[in-house]
This record gives C-alpha cells, structure tokens and sequence, in this order.
RNA sequence: GGCGCCAUGGUGCAACGGUUAGCACAUCACCCUUUCAAGGUGGAAAUACGGGUUCGAUUCCCGUUGGCGCUGCCA
C-alpha cells in the first residue's frame, strides 16, 4: 500500500505504520472501553448475524437484516462460548451527532446502530483477539492526534459508530470529510471489475503520474471555475474542502486519455524525457549514449518531434519505434495506403540518389530535393512524401517527413529509403 | 427490508433566487494540412417527476421515482 503514494508522488510525513506491531493498544482501548461501561464481552457465536440472516430472508428474497442487541449486552451471556468478543454497547435511544466538511451536519439515531465489534474473539492459541477496523482506526486517529479524516462516503454511514467510540475512549472526535465515489461506467463504485483501478496500474499502462492526478481532482471537485488544466502545483494550492461535490462521479477512462495528450503536449520537454526514458528502458530500446550531451539534445528533439501524436507512453517503443531502432517493420495498412504506385521502386531509387547528393542535410534542403525530383518525374509530391514516410518509419501515421528526415540522419534515411525497395520490388 | 446520501446534456464540472443555463471530454460537420494527430470554427445534446414558498425557481421546502452506500468477529 505504501507504493501507491510512492509511485503517484504523493507526500507522507510519517509511518508507514503495522496493525500487527501495536495490537497491545487496540487491546488496552478495548479493555478501557469494558471498564467504563461502554462495551461489553459478547458469547455470541461468531457465525451468529449470518446465520440470522438466512433465517430472516423475506418473501421477496432480499436479505433482512436489523439492529440486534444480543442478551449479552445485559451480562447474560446467551451461549458458553468462553472466548469472547468484545462488542461496544451502543446507548438504545439518543442521537449520535458530527460534522461533516462537505455534508454538513449529520445526525443519526443511535437505535439504528448495531452493537459492533472491537476486538473480534480469540482464536487458536491467541491470548486476546485482533482489532476490527472501527476500533483500529480510532484508536490510530487518536493516537496520531488526526484533526482531519478525509475518505470516502461510503464510510459516512459508519461514521457515527466512530464518534461513539471516539467519546468512550475519551478523545474529541476530529473534521470528517466524507468525498464521494468514483463509479465504473455501469454506475457502481469502481472495483478490480472494472480492471485498472489503482493509482499503479494506470502508471503501468503508460498514463502520467500528474495527468492521472489532474484528472482524479476533478472527480467531485472544482476549483469553482470553468479551468480544467491544473498542474499539481496549482491543485495543491486551490484545493478546499468546500469546492468538494457530494455527487458521485463515474470515471471516464477518454477524458483521462485526454488529460494525458494534454500533458504529453504542454509538458516542458525537460519534464518528459525522464518518463520516456523510463519507458524505452521497460522495452530495451535504450541507449545510454542518450543520457547526455549531444546524444541527450538528439532524444530530447526526438520526444518533442513524436509527442504530439503519443497518447500513452509505450506508443514510444510501439509506433515510434523506428525513432529508436532500425529493426522496424513496416505496417500493413500504410504499406496498403502508401505504396501502391508502381512507379514507386524508381522514384525512390532516384531520391535516394538526390539525397546523397545533398551538399546539406536540413528541412529545406531534403525539402527542395523531394519537391524536384516530383516536379521532373511530373508526380505530386505527396505520392513522394508519403511513400517515403513509410519507408524510413514504417507508419503512415507519423510527424512530418522533413523534420523526421533531419531527426533520423542522412545515412538511415537514405539506408531505409534503399531497404524498402527491395521489399517493394520483392512483392 | 431498515437507515443514510445523492439527482444540470452520454460523462465530468459551472451557474450558490433573476443568465439566450456556461465550460471541458466524447460525438457530428467544416477549416487547416504532407499522412495522422494537434489546433480553429460551428452543430446536436441537460436542470428526473409532482406539489408548494416567492414577483420570480436549476437554486429553498415536501413527496415520488431513480441511483448509490451502509446494514460482517471485511476494511
């Protein structure tokens, strides 16, 4: 779990804390808890509410259940279980109240909360039993001096149970902020159904850490206005609690996608390069010799070139990969699109030969040659330029010819350019 | 079933008593163009329903419907 805010660049101040290494003082809470009349040792059987609950199906199948107070809560133990749990004892009338930063107020009826557990009974050999999470995060809130519980609104309803647990222990319940959920495309609340669901796994299909975040900020919340936009800085500098929505919100994997083209294009290219660096290492297309100087400025103009038209990451090793290596294929539907003209083999043949003999090598001068040579051969261009565009990156999506020319250098132009031809001539 | 929360285009957000109901994604068309993106312009598309309150409701109140959540010795 620590990995998450690890790989999403989200700061922590402290911890990482084990639930195993402080079960002493969730124990103690719960025995301070038994002390002061605020629980009580249950003997129920721990399978006693499931089997209730078959026994309470109703007429039209849906599952019944109800607030139960077990005859323990009143030291009659009601079976000889003899380890038992221990169950907080939730007072029969009255309401439990708490404030709420984005819902308010909140009011609950404390007849409509069930006895809960705090320590779950004994088992095997164990000398007392483990914490349930109402107890545990209670007792670690407290512990922590926690002033602002932020989490989801699925927890609003188990909240009060909390601020009773809270006042037993003592302690002055904290701000809650209860932030609404994130929904799958069918409208539940978004689960490993609905495949990526973590921060990580979205890093690994390619999506950047701060595009991710740019788009997750806005699901139920904005800064008030109509900007979309926002950098981490600037996240962290407008977010309040009181531009949260209550309104759940289904995620929507296209605007993510389109959150990261946003990045992809407005990043500083500084900001880029470690990320495809990341990314070529991941599919071996890396080459130290881009690490620095000259070779470093060549990766650099080489991302700028292809990122326009990237969506995610490992487009830069799949559609970019003739940028990186020269074992490329040439994709079947550009070959289909862009290589039909027989005139093709010997029109290449010729540009090939202009090419080399260029005095110069820039976008003017590959540009000019091109354009003659279409101009004596009395072709369009655009036959030339497509045709070539395939053959020197093997896509017919890609950033434009004479700019890709200069990125790629005379010699694996003018190689490529002749490679082709002999898979055009072959077919 | 009980309790709770929510309700603006397909999706995410604006409008916090008075706007021709705004923006973005997606979608459609056109422009640009060296392919494809990007970008530009334009179009279609919403206040769930019914009652109130008010001079005036997207906005406040009630009900209905719908969705979601909780109802574990899960977290």
């Amino acid at each position: 779990m620590s990995r998450i805010p690890m790989r999403s660049g989200i700061d922590w101040d402290e911890g990482p804390y084990y639930q195993s290494q402080r079960l002493v003082l969730y124990q103690e809470a719960a025995q301070k808890c038994l002390a002061n009349g605020s629980a009580f040792l249950c003997f129920c059987p721990a399978d006693r509410y499931a089997g209730g609950d078959a026994a309470e199906e109703g007429a039209s199948g849906g599952t019944v259940r109800r607030v139960v107070r077990c005859s323990c809560r009143d030291g009659k133990p009601s079976s000889q279980d003899t380890k038992p749990a221990i169950r907080f004892k939730v007072p029969l009338s009255g309401r439990t109240e708490f404030q709420d930063a984005v819902f308010g107020r909140r009011e609950f009826a404390n007849e409509e909360i069930e006895d809960f557990v705090l320590l779950r009974s004994p088992r095997g050999d164990e000398a007392a039993g483990l914490p349930t999470y109402q107890l545990g995060a209670v007792v670690d809130d407290i512990e922590m001096r926690i002033t602002h519980v932020i989490r989801g609104a699925d927890h609003l309803s188990n909240t009060p149970k909390q601020v009773l647990l809270y006042r037993a222990l003592g302690a002055e319940p904290p701000l809650f902020a209860h932030v609404p959920l994130i929904l799958g495309p069918d409208r539940t609340r978004l689960s490993k159904r609905h495949g990526a669901t973590s921060v990580i796994s979205y890093r690994d299909e390619g999506f950047l850490p701060e595009a991710l975040r740019n788009f997750l900020a806005l699901l139920g919340w904005s800064a008030g206005g109509d900007q979309e936009f926002l950098r981490t800085r600037e996240l962290v500098e407008k977010f309040s609690l009181e531009g949260v929505s209550r309104t759940n919100a289904v995620f929507d994997r296209a605007k993510l996608e389109w959150f990261n083209t946003q990045y992809l294009q407005k990043l500083p290219v500084e900001e880029l390069l470690p990320e495809v660096e990341r990314e070529l290492k991941r599919s071996k297309l890396w080459r130290d010799e881009w690490a620095n100087g000259a070779g470093r400025e060549w990766f650099a103009k080489t991302v700028d070139l292809l990122r326009p038209r990237i969506r995610l990451l490992p487009d830069f090793s799949t559609w970019a990969r003739a940028f990186f290596s020269d074992e490329f294929s040439y994709d079947p539907a550009a070959k289909e699109k862009f290589w039909k003209d027989e005139r093709l083999p010997a029109l290449l043949a010729k540009l090939a030969d202009a090419l080399e003999a260029l005095p110069e090598w820039n976008h003017d001068a590959c540009d000019h040659a091109l354009r003659a040579l279409a101009e004596a051969e009395a072709v369009k261009a655009g036959l030339l330029i497509n045709a070539t565009r395939v053959a020197i990156v093997g896509q017919a999506v890609a950033p434009p010819l004479f700019e890709t020319m200069v990125v790629l250098g005379r010699e694996r132009v003018i190689g490529r350019l002749r490679r082709a031809l002999s898979v055009l001539t072959a077919k």
